[in-house]
RNA sequence: UGGGGUGUCGCCAAGUGGCAAGGCACCAGGUUUUGAUCCUGGCAUUCGGAGGUUCGAGUCCUCCCACCCCAGCCA
């Protein structure tokens, strides 16, 4: 096995640069989420990077939540926030940090922008300042109030930080360059009034920083060296460069972009995502067909094939759409080296093994996994009465069709070779029953006749397999980019994203899986057991991902 | 004639002047008590386009084209 040294990314590039140079002694990385929602796909790739690049290069990654906007936060996406994180396998460097721990280092800051003359009070209402602001391809105007004395600012300042002024009565700008044809350099916001109560600092304040005010002053304070966003924060980056090179901060992080991460078929949009769980289309921010981090949990997806997809996909400055495929792919690989394999019958047709004595029981020890003695073994209750799925018995077929057809023969996985007689049906003319029987000397051996069964299905003893509600999840969208768009995506909603199958039939040993824990239910899937729902006594199992299948002309 | 980015196989992605990695998907075989896994083989005379420099260009230069981001008192 090779060693799996980091994937070379430009980022590991420029790391490896700064370490080699002395530029930095060592790498100290920053996850920033604001706490107005859940994690979602796009997230884990920014915490595999932070993180990873951290771990890569023996440094620190931190933990920061970006609370500058308390309207849309709230401690409830905090506390979901770090759990994900830590299911995902990652530990941040010390505490948990936050933005609004440094509020009155900011507001310091902000004073002495204004002493400098490098800031001040504008009177102007949010629709005038976005007239004065110009557009992509006219300069901006000066505000009236943009040559204020210093004594007025400070003044003002301090009177807005009293709470004296209503909310969008007056704003902090920083004085740049109006007529820069980066917008953000226009004079930008670096205070708002906001009379709002904030999570983690109460009503302590009525002006909250902007992000761009804000985020490079915590990278500095917190003396983080590599500043990793996505790249529509690439014009901010002269922004963010400006605050250090005009405050007198210590540290001096550097901005780095890279393209976000955009799955075909699913959507990575927060104010989407959410609108999907307040309009009810799911049933919350965990819903296993959520790409959120908690709904791909539910849904049985595991850290360590989150992690894979995550470092298959690379790390560039590109932004293209990445086949869902790729990460259906890493959950079935890991899923298949390490899930306990399990027989269940989805759509149950009764089979009668007119043969084997109605008292008889044999428990059959079988392998939990194929290749993978170290998983043990199981034991499967084989008796006359038998479940197998529906769509496994025709009573006449052609020969590509290689499951039980009358007069022909099959295997039962891990027990007998069956020989079908006899299709038993209601008066509705509904297949009720199969008869058959079994051909002896088949267990783990070959007809002794020589005549191999073409396919094996999978089965479960009618009177000592249980009962199971299983739920089948597929997309949850039919469009390869849902998100393209402003609300189209509401239109391409898969109706059949969810169907619940209230009685199924596991072998009994099912039915003592712990809660999340995963399977193979060979020939249907991965599945696992409900986070929430599942107890020995009602078994609840969620499909993760179907089998690959290349039977595709049934 | 606003600024900033990105363009290498259907998708992701290596490649940093020396003769187009790899993965996903797909196709064709083989093994198989999962139509799964596994194994073998196939899959870019060509790198958005056109010129140019060079013995030699995906890599350098020029021009052009396409797509993405930015005009929140969101992040």
């Amino acid at each position: 096995m090779m060693e799996d040294s980091p994937a070379s990314n430009f980022l590991q590039n420029i790391v490896s640069e700064d370490l080699a140079s002395g530029r930095v002694a060592e790498v100290v990385t920053r996850f920033p989420p604001e706490p107005n929602g859940y994690l979602h796909i796009g997230h884990a790739k920014s915490i595999s990077v932070n993180f990873g690049l951290a771990e890569a290069n023996g440094g620190r990654c931190h933990l920061r939540f970006d609370d500058t906007n308390p309207e849309k936060e709230s401690q409830e996406y905090i506390d979901a926030i770090q759990a994900d994180i830590r299911w995902l396998g990652y530990t941040w460097d010390g505490e948990v940090r936050y933005a609004s721990a440094y509020f009155q280092q900011l507001y310091d800051w902000a004073v002495y922008l204004v002493e400098q003359g490098n800031a001040y009070i504008c009177d102007l209402s949010p629709e005038e300042a976005r007239e004065y602001r110009g557009t992509l391809t006219e300069s901006g105007r000066n505000s009236p109030h943009r040559d204020r004395s210093v004594e007025e600012n400070l003044d003002l300042l301090a009177r807005m930080k009293a709470g004296e002024f209503d909310e969008g009565a007056r704003v902090l700008r920083a004085k740049i360059d109006m007529s820069a044809p980066n917008v953000n350099l226009r004079d930008p916001i670096l205070y708002r009034i906001r009379k709002v109560s904030h999570h983690q600092t109460g009503t302590d304040w009525v002006m909250y920083p902007t992000y761009d005010f804000a985020h490079g002053q915590e990278d500095a304070i917190e003396g983080i060296t590599h500043s990793i966003c996505t790249l529509e924060f690439e014009d901010h980056r002269p922004l963010y460069d400006w605050f250090l090179e005009h405050l007198p901060v210590t540290g001096r992080p550097r901005q780095y972009e890279f393209g976000r991460l955009n799955p075909s078929y699913t959507i990575t949009s927060k104010r989407k995502l959410k609108q999907l769980v307040d309009d009810g289309v799911v049933g919350g921010w965990d819903d296993p067909r959520m790409p959120t981090v908690a709904g791909m949990r539910r849904r049985g997806y595991t850290p360590a094939a989150i992690r894979k997809f995550c470092d298959m996909i690379g790390t560039t400055r590109g932004d293209g759409v990445v086949d869902v495929a790729m990460l259906e792919f890493a959950i079935r690989e890991d899923l298949n080296d390490n899930a306990v394999r399990g027989m269940c019958v989805l759509n149950p047709l009764k089979v009668v093994l007119t043969d084997y004595p109605q008292d008889k029981l044999e428990e059959l020890s079988v392998a939990a996994h194929p290749n993978r003695d170290d998983l043990g073994s199981r034991v499967l209750p084989f008796t006359r009465e038998l479940f197998i799925d529906a769509d496994d018995f025709r009573a006449e077929a052609n020969k590509k069709y290689k499951r039980l057809v009358l007069g022909k023969r099959v295997r039962l996985r891990n027990a007998y070779v069956i020989e079908a007689d006899e299709v038993i049906v209601d008066d509705e003319g509904n297949i009720t029953a199969v008869h058959a029987h079994t051909i002896p000397g088949t267990l783990g051996e070959n007809p002794a006749d020589g005549i191999k069964p073409k396919g094996v299905i999978q089965w479960v003893s009618a009177s000592h397999g249980k009962r199971a509600e299983v739920r089948l999840y597929d997309r949850l969208f039919n469009h390869e980019a849902p998100d393209k768009g402003d609300n189209a995506f509401m239109d391409y909603i898969n109706p059949d994203s969810l169907n619940v199958v209230h009685a199924a039939w596991i072998e009994p040993s099912l039915a003592a899986a712990v809660a999340e824990q995963g399977f193979q239910f060979e020939r249907e899937g991965y599945f696992v057991a409900d986070r929430y729902d599942h107890s020995p006594d009602k078994p609840v199992f969620n499909r993760t991902i179907g089998l690959r299948d290349t039977w595709n002309n049934g």
